[in-house]
DNA sequence: CTGAAAGCGCTTACAG
DNA sequence: CTGAAAGCGCTTACAG
């Protein structure tokens, strides 16, 4: 390769190619409006010539200021949330900060490490962590906001309520008149995923509903698969809710490999409204959360504890809306 | 919110705490192992109370090193390459180095002019790039790689071979008896989008095979859709070639709801083996690429530059694996 | 409109 | 084994 790198000016050699003090470079790459025409043109020669951009860096040790913003995942997620990312990263971008992404990997206790580590470093001016930890806030040197998983602040409140539509598709299925039901949870790590397991197993029993029970996936296809090819004969299950889209696929697979019709036979919920699922068929039945509203509010909401501002109102309305596609109907007339 | 935030001490100040000097405490963090264990106990018990940790932009500002790398991704890219930053990822790690995903958005130009700031920064030590985007690595004072959509250096040798798959899968579906073929291909900034359609239509007509023409799409799961319900009744089109599992899923979608047998009247080939695809019914046809190796290799490639080793050898055998799933049998008798 | 001085929080030789 | 001095590349008052 031709690793020709540009040798790094400083800003000082650029003033004195330039023929001015340093000061004016830095003026003029902090868009400084005061430079005569005449110094401007002969700075620009020179940063086209030599392709100077300053070290931003060495800014921000000065200013204390960096306009960065990081976003932890964990890097064993199942997946990543590339629409919340998105509307996070818009977010950023549209309020003057660059935004990057860093993965923690490790126990509960590491991560809280990494993401206090990262704090400190300087490197960023606020962090959003969509990694489940234990963190404590008054640690860290920069506002740490965690979200996606759960919410210090929403806990008790909301805590729930984003699984509430595991209610709500329990509550339709029993209207289509299932009575057998069977659940096949995310991985218990997630407290999204020990939450539907709880509504569901609330739900059902406060409908007087049959609960064949509940299956420990790890988010995967495989797991819906497993789950209910694991499932006896005769076992009465008309109606399963997954964890999400992709446990929903495997158990729809599972099923029609078991000579079950979707939904003759049995009906399937998953989770996310993942794209795929909308093409699949039969089209999966699912949840749909608006990543974007999730995204640009966590985002807010960071940035305002950044600025010291105070917190923006959440969204009023939920932003889970059930889905229901051809993966679910009535059960059969005889179980 | 309890938005305490720990007053960030100086290691001056560690350092009066503890009754020692500032240069101790940088040793104390540098793990050096000269430290008496009394002096290392006082250390310790302040760093403890205090939750210190270095600043690591003032460190990085001092040794002209940071051990953080970058990879850019196109915001707008259809679907992060999850697999292939899991690998990367662990790579970075493994030599020691943190890495952060930025995303950068806007034309080729707008692009190129964001990772040179991001490499003229300071931030980083170097830059893997998934962006299609052309760069004058000699403009970068950091060593940039450009992988994923296109490799500056395997250009001419390798550029088709990514797309090679198309060549086997083309041939395939012709032994089965397929004979009017359909092309439905990614966005054609993608040079992975242009190589596939231009090795499609090549091996068409290297076979004397039939191409109904190729529909211009966007990787998306609508466009496989729009393009199978867009052709006209009587086409005789019974082979697909989709740009990816997305569009593929659409394309058989689309093929069913016409009333079209998947793989009875028509076979569908995706590319990506994506999960879903796989517990899809019928479950599909696809290429898989091992993004494991091509993260992995990706990475290493980037240390190599930044540490100015010689690039490692690309791996010796192809990345690309076709797999054949239901989505693919013989065309029927008569089309 | 432009220049000389101080300092952001560290690490690196160099002494002791 | 530990301390005083210099400096990484910028920006921020403060003069002129």
């Amino acid at each position: 390769m031709d690793e020709v790198e540009t040798p790094r000016l400083t800003i000082h050699e650029v003033a004195r190619l330039a023929g001015v003090s340093h000061q004016t470079v830095s003026r003029y790459f902090r868009h400084n409006e005061t430079l005569k025409p005449a110094t401007r043109a002969k700075i620009d020669s020179v940063v086209q010539q030599f392709n100077y951009r300053p070290n931003l860096v060495a800014r921000s040790m000065r200013t204390r200021r960096t306009n960065r913003l990081a976003i932890t995942l964990p890097v064993s997620s199942y997946q990543w949330p590339v629409r919340l990312l998105r509307a996070a990263s818009a977010t950023a971008h549209e309020e003057g900060f660059q935004l990057e992404v860093v993965s923690v990997e490790g126990d509960p206790r590491a991560r809280a490490e990494r993401v206090l580590e990262l704090a400190a470093s300087g490197h960023v001016e606020g962090i959003l962590s969509l990694t489940p930890m234990e963190i404590d806030p008054a640690a860290s040197p920069v506002p740490v906001v965690v979200t996606g998983d759960y919410d210090d602040k929403l806990r008790g409140v909301n805590e729930l309520a984003d699984a509430s539509p595991v209610r709500e598709i329990v509550e339709y299925l029993a209207s289509l008149g299932h009575r057998v039901f069977f659940h096949i949870a995310g991985a218990q790590s997630w407290a999204s995923a020990r939450n539907r397991k709880l509504v569901y197993e609330e739900t059902v029993e406060r409908l007087g509903l049959t609960s064949y029970g509940v299956a420990l996936g790890d988010w995967s296809p495989q797991s819906g698969y497993d789950a209910v090819r694991g499932l006896p004969d005769g076992c009465g299950v008309t109606a399963i809710v997954a964890g999400n889209d992709h446990v929903a696929m495997g158990a729809v697979r599972g099923a029609l490999s078991r000579g079950w019709r979707v939904p003759g036979d049995v009906s399937v919920f998953g989770w996310d409204d993942e794209e795929l699922g909308r093409f699949a068929t039969p089209s999966l039945s699912t949840v749909a959360v608006d990543r974007e509203v999730q995204g640009r509010e966590a985002m807010a909401r960071l940035i305002a504890a950044v600025r010291g501002e105070p917190a923006p109102p959440p969204p009023e309305r939920s932003i889970n809306r059930v889905i229901v596609r051809e993966s679910a109907g009535p059960p059969p007339r005889r179980a």
